[in-house]
DNA sequence: AAGTGGTCTAGACCACTAT
DNA sequence: TAGTGGTCTAGACCACTTT
């Protein structure tokens, strides 16, 4: 009898609503993760021929594929030609962790702060000069910038920046490493694209000073470099957010 | 002349192959983010219209926008229904780091090796018993193993496993955990799914001694819970990797 | 009203795999 | 040879935005 029940709800869902604002590729997807989910699917089981697919749901086969490639971008199934499209099963390589949860830091509010500590040209010493593209010696626009919500600081940030009069430096791509244009769409930068890298690393001691952290304190470092439409180097730098104060979450299969 | 060749060169690349091995819909792709790598399009502007598309190229709608789909998910170009396709511009919260970073981490070699520490029945503590929902003194699988490569300790494991005789706990709940099975595809395991989470830590005495770093000494925690096919939790746990060990690495916007 | 992206059809042909 | 996924067509209709 439960059994029964069970499956007449299983068979009410399985139909796709022509009427339903889901779209049915959508629809077809999710009723097919479902049912992985729900293990009518195990990994490593083949899931039904597109051909039965379009027959079951009175879909075209356009539409079939389109929801297969949706759970396989997704990593759900993978599928091989010729031979038919099976249910992965959970792979710890496919997590991934995305800067979203550093935006989260701050909140949407605009409690956040930022303080800038430092600005001034420098000679570029070796180490800046190499990941700029410059000579040693070359001068640099530096930064220190100490980023804090609610009256606490949350994280310290280093850069350089080319400085170069015939190239044009202005707020744009100051605007990428601060509070407001950190996270958000750059459309009229002149920034193109970047090299991103985290590290766990102890605080120096004027790190741990500023971010109100007894020594000896871990972070991570998230460092960046951005590059200009010529692909020249334009900017690098350096953030230190104190390990406490964020965490990188993730998930790998499927829930439900 | 200069500028004509350029031109030339271009338009002759602007074609869709036919013949190639490479579908339309990818060169398409691909022609798109040349242009918008090399600032043909620049961030913000309107890309021509499908129907555009469609003509310039020779092919049909639905190839068309098959090629908008790719770029879409991949965070090149935004759509927005009524008005257009916008190129996007460097967004640092699209940027995400994976786990195959730590893949290679071991390399591809067999000199790889796991040292058992420690594997025996214990008492749930409270967190232990809260995490895997279990009441406090209930039987756990305790484990305690360390990685390493070419001689060196790599990373530290600890791990807890409901201990239920009527729950099948065998190898593959533990092979998830190892060194071959740590990022294979687990095609007939009892998991489900799982969290994992990163945070930036200091290491403890026992850890630092395990990994031969000098403390104090920075690195990642990785915490992991695997749950079965009923949602019930069965394993939990987490490596500990030094900071020098492993950096992450993420692009973000077109390199070209 | 005109233009845009979003979905969907009902097939076709191809490449690959298994038997 | 039969069955599978992969690509592609040449439209259609819809929802939405802008003018």
């Amino acid at each position: 009898m439960v059994n029964q029940a069970i499956h007449t709800t299983s068979l009410a869902s399985l139909q796709i609503d022509r009427d339903s604002y889901e779209p049915a590729y959508l629809q077809l997807a999710n009723i097919l993760r479902r049912q992985i989910a729900e293990a009518v699917f195990r990994p490593g089981d083949q899931l039904p021929s597109e051909a039965q697919l379009v027959q079951r749901y009175g879909v075209s086969p356009m539409t079939v594929r389109r929801s297969i490639n949706l759970l396989a971008d997704q990593g759900v199934v993978s599928t091989a030609q010729g031979r038919g499209t099976f249910v992965r099963g959970l792979e710890l390589s496919t997590a991934y962790f995305d800067l979203k949860d550093l935006q989260e830091l701050f909140g949407r509010g605009d409690d956040g702060a930022v303080k800038l500590l430092d600005v001034r040209v420098v000679s570029a010493d070796e180490r800046t000069a190499r990941k700029l593209g410059q000579s040693v010696g070359a001068p640099t626009i530096y930064m220190r910038r100490l980023f804090s919500r609610d009256h606490e600081p949350i994280f310290y940030h280093r850069g350089y920046l080319i400085y170069d009069p015939a190239r044009p430096i202005v707020e744009a791509e100051m605007d990428v490493t601060s509070l407001q244009g950190l996270f958000a769409n750059v459309s009229n930068s002149l920034l193109k694209w970047g090299e991103l890298a985290i590290e766990a690393t102890l605080l120096s001691a004027e790190e741990a000073e500023l971010l109100c952290k007894p020594m000896p304190a871990a972070g991570f470092y998230l460092e960046h470099l951005f590059y200009d439409f010529d692909n020249r180097p334009l900017s690098w730098g350096w953030f230190i957010i104190p390990g406490d104060r964020l965490r990188f979450a993730a998930t790998v299969g499927l829930k439900d």
